[in-house]
RNA sequence: GGCCCCGUUGUGUAGCGGCCUAGCACGCCGCCCUCUCAAGGCGGUAGCGCGGGUUCGAAUCCCGUCGGGGCUACCA
């Protein structure tokens, strides 16, 4: 190990989302990646809800959050439900120690009362020549108490800002170097509301700052209010607050189509459409992972596990990446098909539960003959699936009577001309087998529909895979048969002869 | 407009001055295997934005340029 960085202290990171809407999987790489920090390095992962603003939080969103993480297993140290040392972790219920933060900034005079409003402020500049759009103009800076009393006299209710140092911040970030902001290109900004509310430029650093936060790892959107937050945890340093500027990473944009950043309303970037379809959370956090970073050269499947044990904060790449869906799946695949068999079944019985083919979504309450079918059936389909959502699809037939399996569209077109004569064969020579093993019917069937009959191997099964699954595309044939049983397997056939 | 970030095949990445006639994965296209579809095997497609430097030598360092993105609220 050659770490250069000292960070003595135990690695303190945090997660705090918003709860506004549904996860979104730029938010959910961002769990990841704090969460692999703090594991790769034995610290403290907290979980903190940032509900400062009422208008827009929901309860709801509040109970998708955690329900996101623990589904993931990205389990936190500190945070709603568990508690911990800095409790509590919801900003909503920590209004006195922002109010009280806030308070000593001012008496210190790293903040002060301002009484401008935004028209009066594009006034100003407009009448000096400058463009309107500059921003505060730092014009309540040094108000005396009686100007702050006329102001409240007339009525106004003052904002608190906090005074921009007149000098360069520059700070070192994790995953871009350094980074300098021009000192004057940052205004004085509001930290408390004009109703007494406290804002997220309070808030979000007065917690970090009391929860001991280490490392602040988010998104490039938060990278130019880098500057504000070293300016106000300066200032907490000062008054006591804070112990010490954290570090920063800022992770790259996960962008949709056309480089934008992902947005809400797109469909791929809700996180529980995912899970819907059937991503497990192995392939999903794998997935996730490479939004940015890679586990080496020449591989790109991994297990969480794995990933913490390599991962490191300073190897993510500065620059946005592309969700895409495709890459997604084939990773999930790879490790959909990694499970162990038994894990598998467990994986999609909630699939099959839900499309109405299983009786329960747990494996410990399954009927003796769903087990019995899962177990056979299982390993016949897990390298061909993608997601546990086409689990019903797939194996469906196996749970429906013969009188009630339906007949794809496009299978029934595809049939060919001699299908009748073809099932007609393959009832006869079933019928007459004593060995109903897949290895049997293959060579009993073959013997008569391709040896004597002459037809193509695609045109004499076909015809029985549409009978047997009511599909174009099944799990094999034979041992679909064989897990139905024999009577079954008949019974099929003779229906769909029927039919034609 | 201002400030900041970013720039390797279609997508995600490896690359940290010579190992690069640029590797891997997904995608796409062939072929093999084959009862369908997958899986698996084999092969192919396509990239260092551009222009200057520095250097014996640059995808790698510097400058410029162009392009993309983010932020610019009494949202987070």
């Amino acid at each position: 190990m050659t770490e250069t960085t000292t960070t003595a202290d135990a690695v303190r990171v945090r997660f705090c989302p918003s709860p506004t809407g549904t996860p979104h999987v730029g938010l959910i790489r961002t769990a990841l990646f704090n969460w692999a920090h703090a594991r790769r390095h034995g610290g403290t992962f907290v979980f903190r809800i940032e509900d400062t603003d009422a208008e827009r939080d929901s309860q709801e969103s509040y109970e998708q959050l955690l329900d996101a993480l623990r589904w993931l297993g990205l389990t936190w140290d500190e945070g709603p439900e568990v508690g911990g040392p800095y409790a509590p972790y919801r900003q909503s219920e920590r209004h006195q120690m922002h109010m009280d933060v806030a308070r000593r900034l001012v008496e210190g005079g790293y903040a002060y009362e301002s009484f401008s409003t935004p028209e009066e402020v594009e006034a100003r500049h407009r009448e000096a020549g400058r463009d309107p759009k500059l921003g505060y103009d730092g014009f309540d800076r040094d108000l005396t108490e009686d100007q702050k009393a006329a102001y409240r006299a007339e009525g106004r209710q003052p904002v608190i800002r906090v005074r921009m140092p007149d000098e360069d911040i520059t700070f070192t970030d994790l995953i871009r170097g350094d980074v300098t902001f021009p000192a004057g290109s940052i205004p004085d900004f509001v930290i408390v509301r004009g109703n007494g509310q406290p804002l997220y430029t309070l808030v979000n650093p007065v917690d970090d700052a009391l929860m001991r936060i280490t490392h602040v790892l988010r998104g490039e959107d938060l990278l130019s209010s880098t500057p504000r937050q070293i300016a106000l945890y300066r200032a907490m340093v000062e008054i006591g607050v804070a112990e010490r500027v954290p570090e920063f990473g800022h992770m790259p944009m996960v962008t949709g189509e056309g480089n934008k950043k992902l947005s809400k309303r797109a469909p791929e970037s809700n996180l529980f459409l995912h899970r819907d379809r059937g991503f497990i959370r192995e392939g999903l956090l794998n997935y996730l992972a490479l939004l940015g970073w890679s586990i080496g050269p020449d591989r790109d499947v991994f297990t969480p596990e794995e990933m913490v044990e390599a991962f490191d904060i300073r190897d993510v790449n500065p620059n946005p990446a592309r969700f895409d869906l495709k890459k997604a799946e084939a990773i999930n695949a790879e490790h959909i098909r990694k499970l162990p068999v038994g894990e598998f079944v467990v994986r999609m019985a909630p699939y099959l539960h839900a499309s109405g083919h299983l009786s329960t979504a747990d494996t410990r309450e399954l009927l003796p003959h769903e087990e019995q079918i899962l177990a056979e059936a299982a390993p016949l389909v897990q390298t061909r699936m993608t997601l546990l959502g086409e689990a019903p699809g797939m194996l469906g037939f196996l749970f429906v009577g013969d009188e009630d399996l339906t007949y794809e569209e496009a299978a029934l077109a595809k049939l060919p001309e001699n299908a009748a004569e073809v099932l007609d064969a393959a009832i006869r020579v079933i019928d007459g087998l004593e060995d109903f093993g897949a290895e049997g019917q293959q060579q009993a069937l073959q013997a008569t529909l391709v040896d004597e009959m002459g037809i193509k191997p695609r045109f004499a099964y076909g015809p029985l895979r549409v009978a047997i699954t009511g599909r174009l595309v099944s799990p094999p044939l034979f041992e679909s048969m064989e897990i139905l049983g024999k009577d079954h397997a008949l019974a099929r056939l003779r229906r769909l002869r029927a039919t034609l």
